[in-house]
DNA sequence: TCCTATAATTGGTCATACCATTAGTCCACT
DNA sequence: AGTGGACTAATGGTATGACCAATTATAGGA
């Protein structure tokens, strides 16, 4: 290989921050268990000159884990991994190097939990204008695309969130819609999902535009199951091929 | 004032970190609407200027916004502040910031629609050791003291979460507690309330090791609405006076 | 008028120095 | 033996100043 500018190779620049690839690689080593609960991490120092990149770096990194509650960091005495059940963060790199394929399942249930009663509030606050913008985003093209389609969906189910007029039910939802993303595409590979997610959709748009709150959480559960039937469907495929 | 060391007027440190300082007040001000969602903050070197700090701590204090999603950052164009639909936190301070006395309210009805089913999840799969541990924690001694009490009911609270077996349930309500706990003390005050909490803690936690989930569903939306009412009480009683 | 080369702005990273807090060590004094 | 205090080492917190990298604004030329 004498030019690569001539056979086509080219590799892609990496243009991530450096802190963010360092927190990275700590927080992998921290879910890995090197570095577990309750133990120290090396100094700042030590970190640095283990990655080969400044203090600086190392601080900001180490800065964003603390943010989530991951590790606690005090002067003088060093920084510690805190036990799992203290982290708060629902980023869907965290939650997916911990739970791995089960995220998702976890993610499922917590929806079925939420969404219907989300969906019955919805019904019950919604105003007339409300009612419009909700049909605009409702309606799915006949001839959607698969990618564009999971856009869509994450925006009907945070705007009947945004409808219920709660701010805690919205930061919570916005944050588990991210973690859904990584897997909404392939739910929707399964041949009919996406002719089933377009009936559910009118069906819980029609729900709730009538203010019929029980109409609403059973059409939303209905659809829940049916993603949910499709993630299993496309999970299994994949274990087997 | 010639020795303050005698008159007893002694000052607490502060050992708040400058970063923390920054970081704060930039989300005051952004919450305030000085710097409006889709603006421009100032330039790292310029806010540096502004508030007598390194450009380090000011890096580190909009590393933190930019963690939970408040702002977002890029190199050659600057910062800008997010909608606050795009905000990721949870933490009190933030919460309080931008719907003060609200933030409470919207959380218990947050909690109203998700505990009563984590309690109906325990009910099915606690299991008998799980068992013995929430007995423990869900007896409130007589005399118990109002602070303490607080404690004991997060305990339980993120206890009974835990049981239900399901992480993101758990990072979620492990979240929410923490906002709880602001005002969960002043719930207590309200002559009685301690003495129905315990009654039903008492409930949640037979229904809960007998395995009914319909029980347990009840019992917890019971509580909920009790500490609901004490809630009230104690916002019209602090506004009275 | 439009495009382009250049400059200015702004965030990203680094190296270094020094301050502040904490924990451990050792020793003198009781 | 034990108590207290001074000293030291380790570690995080802050500050400077410099330079790199991406973006935007600007001036100049076709």
């Amino acid at each position: 290989m004498n030019s690569p500018l001539l056979t086509g190779s080219f590799k892609t620049v990496d243009r991530t921050k450096v802190s963010d690839q360092i927190s990275a690689q700590l927080l992998k080593r921290i879910v890995s268990g090197e570095y577990a609960p309750g133990t120290k991490l090396p100094s700042e120092r030590e970190i640095a000159e283990l990655t080969g990149v400044s203090r600086v770096a190392v601080r900001e990194a180490i800065g964003s884990l603390v943010t989530r509650s991951i590790v606690s960091v005090k002067q003088g005495r060093g920084t510690i991994v805190n036990p799992i059940d203290e982290w708060k963060t629902l980023d869907p790199t965290t939650m997916l190097l911990i739970y791995g394929e089960n995220a998702i399942l976890h993610l499922m249930e917590f929806r079925m939990l939420l969404e219907p009663e989300i969906a019955a509030l919805a019904a019950e606050r919604i105003t007339s204008e409300e009612i419009e913008e909700l049909r605009k985003i409702s309606e799915l093209p006949e001839d959607d695309i698969i990618n564009q389609h999971a856009q869509r969906d994450t925006a009907f189910h945070l705007h009947i969130t945004r409808v219920s007029d709660n701010p805690v039910l919205l930061m919570v939802m916005t944050s588990v819609q991210d973690l859904m993303n990584f897997n909404r595409r392939q739910a929707f590979i399964v041949p009919g999902a996406l002719a089933q997610a377009r009936y559910w959709h009118r069906k819980i748009f029609e729900a709730i535009a009538d203010h019929d709150s029980q109409a609403a959480r059973q059409a939303m559960i209905a659809h829940l199951n049916q993603v949910l039937d499709a993630l299993d469907i496309e999970i299994n495929t994949r274990y087997k091929s």
